[in-house]
DNA sequence: GTGGTCTAGACCACG
DNA sequence: GTGGTCTAGACCACC
């Protein structure tokens, strides 16, 4: 899978990589069980510091994106990963609600704003 | 207005207070022509530092939502601020991609995305 | 004459003022010996301070652009006016120097500044 | 590469300190790709606060004249750097009225204008 | 009074 | 090490 970075970015290099694989599982690019390359690897193909790798790893394990075994590596949680939970729903409202203030602030309606919503859920189909 | 802040979170306090303020004026709290309190005023309002509030002021003048009239001080857009353009349609979708991404792969579906959406779009309504 | 004011720019009223009264007596719609306002009458037209009004008349008397008279009030200078001297040339060069740097580091031609030039210096034009 | 500042100067050292870089740029002084001192070494070598250096780099930034790169620093947008957009043509236009406003007050023509504009583009060239 | 600028010194996240 | 953020306190131009 190809991993995209954005070093001019105002984003930190470890989310911006935890929200790579994050949308690899999602489309399906990233198969539940399947390995990952370990902090090393990873680190040396993107030209970045292990450390970063490290923490975008711990980040997803944490999550319940990604399981880290002592033998087999890091590899995709094969349980379907994590859902919905009320923690989540929280975070992803107040995530959204100064995006939608903006956005009507702004003039964009919820019409227009579900159309772009709807092309990017279609984007990231498998 | 009353403006709420939170000291402990990651998000820097000067865009917390762009968030507030763009809020204020989606839900109509605020209005076009209305004046703002000085940066030193709503600074000590908030028990901050003048300068994180100046900060504030010129992102927002940047951004078109507020003019910082000579005789007047800073004051709302009354031209009904900024629109909807292709610099924020990019950043919009860029903005939105990863936190979609993540909703899709906890199987929450567009339906319950957009019901989020919509009681969020409701809430600000004037 | 009509005087326009930009009370959300960057320039200070009374610099925006002495551009607009310049630019009068350039396109011939001041001209020599004619009588300017009064500081209390151009203040109240415009909306502003006295202060500021005074202030603008000092600094064009100062290079030469008026004259004030005890009894006649404030006239546009019927000498013709400050010329060309080595301190407003060398002031000139410093003004337009960081200008053109940053015209030619934006590629924009020398061809093509000069028709920029020409094409305001025509507009001016009585 | 040597930058003056001019402490006497009515305009903010921020400022001079973004026109002596554009210049740097335009001349060839500072190359794309090259990495500018940080923040703080820069501010030391220059006897100056960070954060007024810090709000230089802001500016070039934000104008596409540097990059902040996560990894090297500052360093000098090899992309070429912004071209003319219509917004700059706009705000040279604007710039340059007041001042060929009063050039041709004072009987500088057009071609002793041009003259004048040449040569600074000629000190500028590469 | 206002915003704009500058300083000095601090803490933090990131890599 | 870097830039990003925040504080406290100062001076200035403008209106």
């Amino acid at each position: 899978m190809l991993l995209k970075l954005d070093f001019q970015s105002d984003i930190p290099i470890y989310l911006q990589l935890k929200a790579e694989i994050i949308e690899g599982i999602t489309t399906g690019q990233l198969k539940p069980g399947e390995a990952l390359p370990s902090v090393r690897q990873l680190a040396a193909d993107l030209g970045i510091n292990m450390h970063t790798v490290n923490k975008t790893y711990n980040y997803l394990k944490q999550d319940g994106f990604i399981l880290i075994h002592r033998q087999k590596g890091v590899v995709i949680n094969n349980d379907g990963g994590p859902r919905v939970t009320n923690d989540y729903l929280n975070k992803l409202q107040q995530e959204l609600r100064p995006i939608i203030a903006e956005a009507s602030c702004r003039r964009l309606t919820l019409e227009e704003f579900t159309i772009i919503i709807t092309k990017i859920y279609d984007q990231l189909q498998k």
